[in-house]
RNA sequence: GCUCCUAUCGUCUAGCCUGGCCUAGGACACCGGCUUUUCAAGCCGAGAACCCGGGUUCGAAUCCCGGUGGGAGCACCA
C-alpha cells in the first residue's frame, strides 16, 4: 500500500488499501505502508497523519514501520548512478520549452506524444535523467484481474526517471522500492495500468524480479468519471465526521468492485479476510452509490449497543453541545433513535427534545380536523391520566396499555397532540417511549406547556 | 489524436471460463400493501437489465467476428 501524501486520504486510495489489506491478510503475508512523498517531502506532515488516522479508523493495520520515499533518497541515488554508469540512462539537455514544442507538434501530427532524445549518446552531465529506451518488442505481463496485457514500448519514448541524482520521479522510485522492499504483489488502481510497462522496462534494466500486478477497477462518480472532489466528499475524514461507522464503510468498499458470489452482503472484516480473492474482483469501474452506503451504515448502527454508539459519536467528533448529560440517559435516547438512523450526525437534531424544551408551532398539535377545544380537551385528558400514574409504574408498557384503553377508535385524537407536546416534532418515536425516558414530572410539564400554548 | 481497459435492472452485482437447470437471481433505490397516532424499523408485493449487428449451434447472457458506447493513461505529479 503506497498512498501519496499530496492530499487527504482519498476514498479511492482507501479502497485500494482495503483490497491490499484483505489480500495480504488472506494470504497470510505482510502488508506494509509506504508513503510516496518524493515531491512533497516532510513539509506536508499533516497529510501523512491524515492517511494514518484514516487507515487506523478503518481498522487496517500494517506490518513494520512506515517507510517514506523522502527518507530513501540515498537508495534511489545508488540505482540511478548504476543506470547512468551502465549507459542505460542519460542526461537530456533539452529545455522544457523545447519539449513542449515537440509535444505539440506530435499531437498535431496525430501521433502519441513522446520524447526520443537525439542527445541520448552525447553524454551530457546536466538536465533531466531519462531512460534510454531501446525496447522494440511488445511488453507483455499478466494482470491478476485482467489477464494478459501487452504494450508497444516504442510509444513510451525515452521516459523520465529523475530530475537529478537526488530527486527521483515516481516510476523510478516505485520500481526501486518494490525491489528493495521485496514487494511480491502490486495491487493498485486501474489508472496505473499504463505505468506498468515503464516499470517493467526499469525492472529488467536493473535486474530486478517482476512482482505480480493487479489493477483494480476505478471508483466512479455518478457521471461515470473517476471519483473526484466535484462529486462531493472524497476524503475519508469527511465520512468519519458525518457519522459513518468504520465497519460499514469498510464493508461497503470491500463489496464495491468485488463480491464473493453468494447473496450475503454484510460481512465482518474477519469474514472478508477469509473469503477474499483477487479472481473475483470486477473488471469494470463501479459508481460510488452513497444511498447504499447509507443503508449499510443503518444496518451497522442497528447492530451496535448504545454504549458502542456513544463511543463512535465521540470518535466522529459529534457532540450534543452544552446539552450533554449523563451517559446513561444518552444511551436510552440512542436506543430509541437507532432504527431511524442512517448517519450518526443525524442524532443531535433528531433527539434535541430530550435535552431541552421542544419548540414547535401550535398548529402542529392538530390531528386531522380537530379544533382547538378538542385539542385542549385531549391534552387535559392526557395530563389527568399521567397525574394518576405513580412514579413507580411510569413505564412505557403501563402507559401504552392505559392510553390505548382510553383512546377512542381514532387513536390519533389522543396520541398525536400528546406526542407533539412531548417532542415538538412531526416525526418521532411513540409518546410512551419518550415519556419513559423524560419521566413523569417532565412529561406532565410538557403537556401542560402545550395546553398553555393554545 | 494515440495507447490501453471495459460493457447484465437507475445503482452495486450473481450467472459467462465448463452453452440447455435463465421465464436472467440477489441487494440498494423507487412504487404499492400490511403494521401503525407520526416517522422509521420489520414483513409482503410490483416494476425494472443481458449495448448493437452478424456468425457457430438443435439451443447463446454464456463461444467467435465486427461495430458502438463508457472509462483511464499519454508530465521535470504521484
Amino acid at each position: 500500500m503506497a498512498p501519496s501524501p499530496t492530499g487527504f486520504l482519498h476514498v479511492g486510495t482507501a479502497r485500494t488499501a482495503i483490497f491490499n489489506f484483505l489480500y495480504a491478510r488472506h494470504m497470510g503475508g505482510e502488508f506494509i505502508l509506504r508513503i510516496e512523498d518524493t515531491d512533497v517531502g516532510r513539509s506536508e506532515k499533516h497529510f501523512e497523519e491524515d492517511i494514518v488516522d484514516g487507515l487506523k479508523w478503518l481498522g487496517i493495520d500494517w506490518d513494520g514501520e512506515i517507510t517514506r520515499q523522502s527518507e530513501r533518497i540515498d537508495i534511489y541515488e545508488k540505482y540511478i548512478k548504476k543506470l547512468l554508469d551502465e549507459d542505460k540512462a542519460f542526461y537530456c539537455p533539452h529545455s522544457e520549452e523545447e519539449l513542449e514544442r515537440e509535444r505539440k507538434s506530435q499531437l498535431w501530427d496525430k501521433k502519441s506524444p513522446r520524447h526520443v532524445c537525439d542527445a541520448r549518446d552525447k553524454k551530457a552531465n546536466t538536465g533531466l535523467i531519462r531512460f534510454k529506451n531501446d525496447a522494440f518488442e511488445d511488453i507483455t505481463f499478466t494482470d491478476e484481474i485482467r489477464g494478459e496485457l501487452s504494450f508497444d514500448p516504442q510509444l513510451l519514448g525515452d521516459f523520465s526517471l529523475a530530475k537529478d541524482l537526488r530527486t527521483p520521479l515516481y516510476n523510478f522510485a516505485v520500481v526501486v522500492d518494490d525491489a528493495t522492499m521485496e514487494i511480491s504483489h502490486v495491487i493498485r488502481g486501474e489508472d496505473h495500468i499504463s505505468n506498468t510497462p515503464k516499470q517493467i522496462l526499469l525492472e529488467n534494466a536493473l535486474g530486478f524480479s517482476r512482482p505480480v500486478f493487479a489493477h483494480l477497477p476505478l471508483i466512479l462518480g455518478s457521471d461515470r468519471s473517476k471519483l473526484s472532489k466535484r462529486h462531493g466528499a472524497t476524503s475519508l475524514t469527511e465520512y468519519k465526521h458525518v457519522g459513518y461507522l468504520p465497519e460499514a464503510f469498510f464493508n461497503f468498499m470491500a463489496i464495491l468492485g468485488w463480491n464473493p458470489g453468494g447473496e450475503q452482503e454484510i460481512f465482518s472484516k474477519e469474514e472478508l479476510i477469509k473469503i477474499f480473492s483477487l479472481e473475483r474482483v470486477q473488471k469494470a469501474g463501479a459508481i460510488f452509490d452513497i444511498t447504499k452506503l447509507d443503508w449499510m451504515n443503518g444496518e451497522y448502527i442497528r447492530g451496535k449497543s448504545p454504549k458502542e454508539i456513544s463511543e463512535c459519536l465521540k470518535e466522529a467528533g459529534i457532540s450534543f453541545g452544552s446539552r450533554a448529560s449523563k451517559s446513561e440517559y444518552l444511551e436510552k435516547v440512542i436506543v430509541l433513535e437507532q432504527p431511524r438512523l442512517k448517519k450518526l450526525s443525524e442524532l443531535p437534531e433528531k433527539t434535541d427534545y430530550f435535552f431541552k424544551e421542544p419548540e414547535y408551532d401550535v398548529a402542529l398539535l392538530k390531528w386531522k380536523q380537530m379544533n382547538n377545544n378538542q385539542i385542549k380537551f385531549s391534552l387535559e385528558t392526557a395530563k389527568e391520566m399521567l397525574q394518576a400514574v405513580s412514579e413507580k409504574s411510569f413505564n412505557k408498557e403501563n402507559l401504552e396499555k392505559m392510553f390505548l384503553e382510553k383512546a377512542g377508535k381514532d387513536r390519533g385524537e389522543l396520541l398525536w397532540p400528546l406526542r407533539v407536546a412531548l417532542s415538538g416534532k412531526k416525526a418521532s418515536p411513540s409518546p410512551f417511549e419518550i415519556m419513559e425516558i423524560l419521566g413523569r414530572e417532565e412529561s406532565i410539564k410538557r403537556v401542560q406547556g402545550a395546553i398553555n400554548k393554545i
